[in-house]
RNA sequence: GGGGUGCUAGCUCAAUUGGCAGAGCUGCGGACUUUUAAUCCGUAGGUUCGGGGUUCGAGUCCCCGGCGCCCCA
């Protein structure tokens, strides 16, 4: 049959591609022929899925006389003169084969079916379910109906699409590859893992603001908006921290959140403007305590997500997650690798010699503390292959932090590394009133000296602060970053829709 | 921020020193009642990212810009 583009403008025909002309000219066509291209609804009385699994053994060359009407998305076709066969996919990739004979359906609709239907079309088929003489699970086609015609043309499926059109049109990458599908379902059941994790442990879910007029919560570049209403500058937040302390103050004991965190900073393969962070705090817990909770949170995350606390990468490698899991300290991991003992007293001069020796440049800003930690982030963190937190962090880079119980000058902190990243945070909170005022006016001290990430004094979680929080554990970890440890995929295949330039 | 590199048909990619812009899949026409990325025959499809320059001639060389990727800081 020959198609032709009548319902387009000279204009359109212009622009567009050959391939998407046509493919109009057929929508026109079925709408001639008095058939809705985008029906409202079509009869659905099982899925692919179902199908599959209730006769997945069927023998070869069988009928059934059992009838279906079943709905998806054209992905292969393979006509023939008076029998065609096509590939239906439905939402989770799974694939079931569709028959339409003369025999059954007519010429007329046959020679519709051929002319007018393309891949990536969404159609309905109502008929028997057979095994081909091949042993394909099929459904032999009493009629058949368009559900959505398809304007544009899917990409090749059997060649991968670069990796910036599988992020810029990621609802075509998850029409042809089975791993893109695979992320999102893996990164819902992480969070519902997370969440049952919690609920398991009497945790409250709380929402804090992600508008804020101070941003606080973290050492980040925020992202400024505007309110009308108030005719002031607001801030996406960089961390939600601040509230939840706020929570704990009102007697919130055990509280988490799971949502975004905006960082006006890089943009590349394992930075994300926006990203998911999950926090938790609890009340009367230590920095141990949110390590076993972290722990235990990723273990049983794998467990769910994999069957598993032996997680296998997109690649192929293993990664065990199981058991107790490797502490060290940062001194004592940085003076293992230089080799020569370090300590909180060790001279800001003997740091830089230490990091010259290394060829590692040195902000003139930074303090001993920050030197240390910039030694250890070239010298030992490449190496953390196996889950290690890295405990008792200086004084100086942990302002919300309380001091150590025992050693001067570092505080209960820990970050936890996995496969060379640090995927996780925990304290033991920061809750006399007083030392906390002094530490943020230090830092807006620094932001008004021009540090760009340092803290403002945020005078309402000072009082809050002031009517008493309990000793508490606190835990921050990015989920995005959790998708990656557990799949090995990086930043932007986790995220489903990551920002990108406009074209 | 600096350096390198890429952008060509709907998709994935070729194109020798600067010398007719091509292939596979997809599409379109035809054949085929058991295909599995069907096969066979025929055929169409291009602002070579945008702009400027050099040249008889530019996908290719030069300049400016856009969007990626890699390395470095």
């Amino acid at each position: 049959m020959q198609v032709t583009a009548r319902e387009n403008t000279p204009a359109e025909q212009d622009d567009i591609p050959e391939q998407m002309q046509i493919r109009r000219a057929k929508r026109v066509q079925l709408l001639e022929d008095g058939v809705d291209a985008y029906p409202v609804t079509v009869q659905r009385t099982a899925t692919l899925k179902e199908i599959r699994e209730k006769y997945a053994e069927l023998a070869t060359d069988t009928a059934t006389g059992d009838s279906a009407s079943i709905t998806g998305r054209i992905i292969f076709q393979r006509n023939t003169g008076k029998l065609c066969f096509a590939t239906l996919q439905e939402g989770d990739g799974t694939q079931l084969q569709v028959m339409l004979s003369l025999a059954k359906v007519g010429e007329e609709s046959l020679n519709k079916w051929k002319s007018l239907v393309d891949i990536g079309d969404h159609v309905a088929i109502t008929g028997e379910i057979i095994t081909s003489k091949r042993g394909e699970l099929s459904v032999l086609a009493d009629s058949w109906q368009m559900a959505a015609k398809t304007l544009r043309p899917l990409p090749v499926a059997h060649k991968p699409m670069t990796e910036e059109s599988r992020v810029r049109q990621r609802y075509v990458d998850l029409i042809v590859r089975e791993q893109a599908r695979d992320t999102v379902r893996m990164r819902s059941a992480v969070l519902r893992s997370l969440r049952d994790s919690y609920h398991r442990r009497e945790f409250i879910e709380v929402e804090t603001p992600m508008l804020q007029v101070l941003h606080g919560g973290a050492a980040a570049r925020p992202f400024v908006t505007h309110i009308n209403a108030y005719d002031m500058e607001l801030y996406l937040r960089i961390a939600p921290e601040l509230y939840l302390k706020r929570a704990l103050v009102g007697g919130i004991e055990k509280v988490f959140e799971i949502n975004r965190n905006f960082r006006n900073e890089g943009a590349d393969s394992s930075h994300s403007p926006e990203f998911a962070m999950l926090e938790s705090y609890q009340a009367y817990g230590d920095y141990d305590t949110a390590a076993t909770l972290t722990r235990e949170l990723i273990q049983e995350a794998a467990q769910s997500v994999h069957g598993s606390q032996v997680v296998t990468h997109a690649d192929g490698s293993e990664h065990d997650l199981s058991g107790e899991w490797a502490q060290i300290t940062l001194y004592g991991a940085v003076s293992e690798a230089l080799g020569e003992e370090i300590t909180v007293d060790t001279p800001r001069e003997q740091l830089v010699r230490f990091a010259e020796k290394h060829d590692i440049s040195v902000d003139s800003l930074a303090g001993p503390g920050k030197l240390v930690e910039e030694l250890f982030e070239e010298l030992v963190v490449p190496k953390l292959d196996a889950p290690t937190f890295v405990r008792d962090y200086p004084e100086e880079t942990s302002p919300l932090t309380r001091g150590h119980r025992d050693k001067p000058g570092v505080t209960e902190k820990w970050d936890l590394y996995i496969d060379g990243f640090e995927l996780a945070t925990g304290y033991s909170e920061l809750v006399d009133p007083v030392i906390q005022r002094e530490r943020l006016v230090a830092q807006a001290q620094l932001g008004a000296k021009g540090d760009p990430e340092a803290m403002r004094l945020d005078e309402d979680f000072l009082r809050a602060m002031e009517f008493g929080m309990p000793p508490a554990a606190g835990m921050g970890m990015g989920i995005d970053r959790l998708l990656m440890a557990l799949t090995g995929l990086g930043i932007r295949e986790t995220i489903l829709f990551p920002l990108v330039k406009p074209e």
